[in-house]
DNA sequence: AAAGGGGTCAACCGCAGGGTC
DNA sequence: TGACCCTGCGGTTGACCCCTT
């Protein structure tokens, strides 16, 4: 399986999306929904590559998405999932629908790995240890070593650990669970309400962009003052039902 | 008031897997 | 069956901003 080329090289901007950029990819997946990403730069007239396209699309752009302010119960369930897990975002994600793997990662990169290594550090126990050993924590050490067949049956078992510590381990409340009772099956975008304000954002977009620059290092004061806090403006998110065909 | 350091996060890179022909 | 194409994933980087000195 060779590497195919991404993208040409020559004439493919990268860095930062540009509110006008956001606009002319929400608007094309609007049109054509998501997917088809090969297409996406040569139809839109985006000088990006198909993956640049993907990757502002589902960690940024897609409806869904909360962004920052991760609640105590996010932090534990990261935290189990990942003593579990291991580094598989993707897979900790799906525990979490409204947050991508990006974000995820980033979270525990920035924030949570500090934490328990203070925890550590203070003799504390950080909640990790048990279970601990159903992966190799650190990410693909277990899938390293294991046949693929063999991997996918222990991911399974995994999840099925996953679950069941979960609910040892988390006084969960009612609005959470859903998450954790079908993980397979994150809810579908459209049916949360909590996405409501970037909803308003991308409208803002696509209406006239209206000063919601979607760039991603043009923060304004707000923001800016509450990014301390990991709290970001939402990205400009359709409402989910539109684009959720 | 200015400079340096550290924290945060969006975006990029390279690899791997699945699907199709 | 093998090669090619596309997508997804995880690790890493770099720019920006705030805080401390």
């Amino acid at each position: 399986m060779g590497r195919p080329p991404c993208c040409d090289k020559v004439g493919v901007k990268k860095g930062p999306w540009t509110p006008e950029e956001d606009l002319m990819l929400v608007s094309y997946i609007q049109e054509h929904g998501p997917g088809n990403w090969r297409a996406v730069p040569t139809n839109t007239g985006l000088m990006r590559c198909s993956k640049s396209c993907r990757l502002r699309w589902t960690n940024y752009l897609r409806p869904g998405i909360k962004r920052g302010n991760f609640n105590d119960q996010e932090e534990k369930l990261i935290v189990h999932l990942q003593a579990l897990l291991g580094n598989r975002w993707a897979a900790i994600a799906s525990y979490l629908p409204e947050r991508t793997d990006n974000d995820i990662k980033n979270y525990w990169n920035t924030h949570l790995k500090k934490k328990l290594k203070k925890m550590q550090d203070a003799g504390g126990n950080d909640g990790r240890s048990e279970g601990a050993g159903a992966a190799g924590v650190g990410g693909g050490v277990a899938k390293a070593a294991a046949p693929k067949g063999q991997w996918e049956r222990r991911l399974q078992t995994d999840i099925h650990t996953a679950r069941q510590a979960l609910r040892d381990a988390l006084s969960l409340e009612p609005s959470q669970p859903a998450a954790l009772a079908a993980p397979a099956l994150p809810t579908p975008p459209g049916s949360v309400t909590t996405y409501a304000s970037s909803a308003d954002n991308i409208a803002r977009l696509l209406e006239g962009r209206g000063g919601s620059s979607a760039d991603s290092r043009g923060l304004d004061r707000d923001e800016q003052a509450g990014r301390r806090r990991g709290r970001r403006r939402p990205a400009g998110v359709l409402h989910a039902g539109e684009l959720a065909a």
